[in-house]
DNA sequence: TTCGAATAGTTGTTTAACTAACTATATGCC
DNA sequence: GGCATATAGTTAGTTAAACAACTATTCGAA
């Protein structure tokens, strides 16, 4: 049953996401002054491996809402920059077990900080109940898509 | 002044957007089964066309957060697709004015029932004053972030 | 009036998303 | 055991975003 709470005139920014886009232009920005050679989507796939490593493709595609191809090339082009190394799994020989090197584990805390810095800035003068029903909002949307 | 409202835990679906997106592709799948051979992408620029046309690229760009390459490149497609025509301003010749052609007019009523329809799957049980505070807090992000 | 700066748009390069088609391995049923 | 099916991952092709470097036109100030 449609709730019909939008109007065809205001379809337009949920939809495009503006808001999501300008705080990865944003911490993007962060990490290049930073020098930090990283782009957001790889730092999307190395923030599950440091809380996890050691885990399959499939599990980074479910974590990071992205499907396969996309991790295969994620995780070429982060082998490519030595932060991931791909382990055939011994007990199922079709995973590829993803582990993190010394130096993916070196940019944690500088790009978490950068991370934190931004969406501050992003939600300065938000408040916190709010974000609090906005993010609540997002995951329902999320969910009944998904 | 940072105001601290996030943990280093809580950081991900926001700068990811994932919600956005899945509101993107729902509308892209619909589309599809529409047979409306549109992408998002090229939705979004006629979405605007359809308020109001003979704009320039420039505003197109200001129009949907895009910069000039990319809008270039949306309407070299949707030209292919006879969406569109460029025409040089006589003015400014500096300047092309983007208009719509016959076919372009007639998909807008389809395509907007097909995204006032998903936005209406996404916030299924959402109440109408959180969606309100939820398109507040996006705005504000995107205007602190601008 | 002319020359430098600003503006409108294009092109090239890299990274990524999505779909479809593909290979290889594992599982389960007969 | 052998074959159908499911699962893990890769490859190819199209579309798009971001950035830098570029051309063409216009504007503005000395």
């Amino acid at each position: 049953m449609p709730n019909n709470q939008f109007k065809k005139g205001e379809l337009y920014s949920f939809i495009t996401g503006k808001a999501s886009t300008a705080i990865a232009r944003r911490l993007q920005k962060k990490f290049n002054s930073a020098q930090l050679n990283l782009t957001i989507e790889q730092w999307s796939v190395l923030y599950h491996l440091w809380k996890e490593d050691g885990i399959s493709q499939q599990e980074l595609c479910n974590a990071t809402f992205r499907d396969k191809p996309s991790i295969t090339r994620l995780v070429d082009n982060l082998e490519k920059l030595k932060l991931v190394k791909r382990v055939a799994s011994k007990e199922d020989r079709r995973m590829n077990m993803i582990y993190l090197t010394p130096e993916a584990r070196k940019m944690q805390e500088a790009s978490m900080d950068l991370a934190e810095e931004t969406l501050n800035e992003a939600l300065t003068g938000v408040p916190a109940d709010q974000v609090e029903i906005c993010k609540a909002v997002l995951q329902i949307v999320y969910d009944n898509l998904k």
